[in-house]
DNA sequence: TTGAAACTTAAAGTTCACTTGAATGATCGC
DNA sequence: GCGATCATTCAAGTGAACTTTAAGTTTCAA
């Protein structure tokens, strides 16, 4: 199966100038052209799509991932070089997880907060109030000294 | 205890400028100055940028992050506005989580990839392997026919 | 009291990741 | 073959979030 520039933004989530953006950055090398100039996408660029995604994600810039791209393009000579890659994209996708887990608890206990503030009509009526155990741990992070 | 912007930099782990733009940006209206005109922080400022630096992490635009400051500046008048800010929040860490979960998955499964590749010495190599079961569902994610 | 370090402001500059516009060309259904 | 729709390139524009610069002021230690 064969996709043009438009199929292929819809299968993606993404705007069409983007995925031109990246072919024009050097991210899709791989990407075929139709005897009319038309970019022709295959499943293989849709998985180069998605890799591009996730790279992204874990917070690669567009440059970094065309450092990794240029690897892909070199062959087997940098399999190293990508495992390193992404075993360092493990450890900082990680820490990220752990990092928005405590952003989680952190609205977690603010949804508690103003849901109490809610019901007792008033911010002020909460600090009055004991503060759930789950809630004690993040709450002291937000704390700088213990005067 | 007070601190100068310098010392909350530091405490932030962000540069001053970082800071005094939000100021400017009207995320610190709570911060009072000193006599000669120096921005004092108290350890209620230090909860806040910490608050901040959380709205920030699960998306929120600095200009959102002044809407809900505004909202705090306006008193118990908008704890239920408060209240559907910090639930929506919730809802999109959640997903933010999910979303960073598969991207983990796949960076595990390319791991596995490139570890085999490399002990292999080709790419071509780990093509012919039977993929370990924990990666054949987000192995399947990256394809789009069954052709 | 004096000099260095850290602070102040306002304005301009930077980077990143797109996005838009204009002019042109290709593909497709009828 | 014609018109609608979608594609092409290149250049310029945008918006967000800082960052830097410059000129001046405050604080503090010696």
């Amino acid at each position: 199966m064969v996709y043009t520039v438009g199929e292929m933004a819809k299968l993606m989530n993404l705007p069409a100038s983007t995925i031109r953006y990246y072919d024009n950055e050097g991210l899709l090398p791989f990407v075929e052209r139709s005897d009319g100039g038309r970019r022709v996408f295959r499943d293989a660029d849709y998985e180069t799509l998605k890799v591009i995604e996730c790279l992204k994600k874990t917070g690669l810039s567009i440059r970094e991932i065309k450092a990794f791209i240029d690897m892909v393009k070199r062959g087997d000579d940098s399999i190293e070089e990508r495992l390193e890659l992404f075993l360092a994209r493990k450890e900082a996708l990680e820490r990220q997880l752990a990092d928005l887990n405590d952003m989680l608890e952190l609205v977690r206990f603010k949804c508690w907060y103003y849901e109490t503030a809610k019901e007792a009509g008033s911010e002020a009526a909460v600090k009055k109030k004991e503060i759930p155990p789950e809630f004690k741990k993040i709450k002291a992070k937000l704390r700088l000294s213990k005067a």
